[in-house]
DNA sequence: CTAAAACCTGACACTGACGTCAGATGCAAG
DNA sequence: CTTGCATCTGACGTCAGTGTCAGGTTTTAG
């Protein structure tokens, strides 16, 4: 599997699969001309990587913990763990924001709701029914 | 109250202050000579305004709610509601990203707590034997 | 009055993941 | 062989919020 069938089978773009490399998130086996080579263990990998950049990690922080995921446990462990733990620990309080802030947006929306529900005329028309403004 | 009083108690810096207003999402009134002054409603709306920074809003998608936060419904309600409730949405779907991530990484950390747990003593390596190539 | 501290505007730096372009090479198909 | 697409490396551009510096004015403290 080639550089640009992993782009279409994961969804990321080659640039960032070619960046993911040089970050020492992904490993590729070159042919004698140097074109990557996959297997397809790496469109799992690429997914996860995904799922941590979502999550907000780094890619230098990625890079720390993909060694736990190949081969769990080990002197690698030894402070990677605590990293991973300070990583969970961070998305749940980032959770913790984004749940006060989706409250705070929901209470606007009630409170715009309610004007727009309460104001006679047209703030938002269902299906547009004989025009009373007829022209 | 100056700048510097509103930073302070709102745990932004000026710089960031200043920033806010270039981009429209505060104001202030200028004494003569130039410099900022505050009424206290400002404190609430910058913890506001950093709420929906840390839930991922850009200041323009920002400048563009605020409206609806200071007199809630009139035309200006008209596109600014839909965008609220998709900026909602994506607040939902995000969350969603960093709860699977989260997990991701709670199996990963589970897994490697068991190898942590299960190996005696030998996860980092014994001091390097004797060195054979004496100095 | 004077020195220090706060404020002003304007500009440049930075970060980080990725887009994009250029120029060169590889590879499958007619 | 030739055409054309995929791939390679390397470099520069982007975006957005913020840090930071420069050079100047205002306010405050002694």
């Amino acid at each position: 599997m080639r550089i640009g069938d992993l782009a279409a089978r994961t969804g990321v773009s080659v640039r960032s699969l070619r960046y993911y490399e040089e970050q020492g998130l992904l490993v590729s086996t070159r042919s004698p001309s140097g074109q990557r080579h996959y297997t397809g263990d790496e469109i799992g990998r690429v997914a996860f990587i995904q799922r941590l950049y979502a999550a907000g990690l780094s890619s230098r922080t990625i890079a720390d913990l993909l060694p736990c995921v190949d081969s769990p446990s080990e002197q690698n462990s030894d402070e990677a763990f605590e990293r991973m733990v300070r990583e969970r620990d961070r998305i749940t309080g980032h959770i913790g924001e984004l749940t006060t802030a989706r409250d705070a947006l929901d209470r606007l929306i009630d409170a715009n709701r309610d004007h727009r529900a309460r104001l006679p005329t047209l703030t938002r028309l269902p299906p547009p029914p004989p025009a009373p403004t007829s022209r």
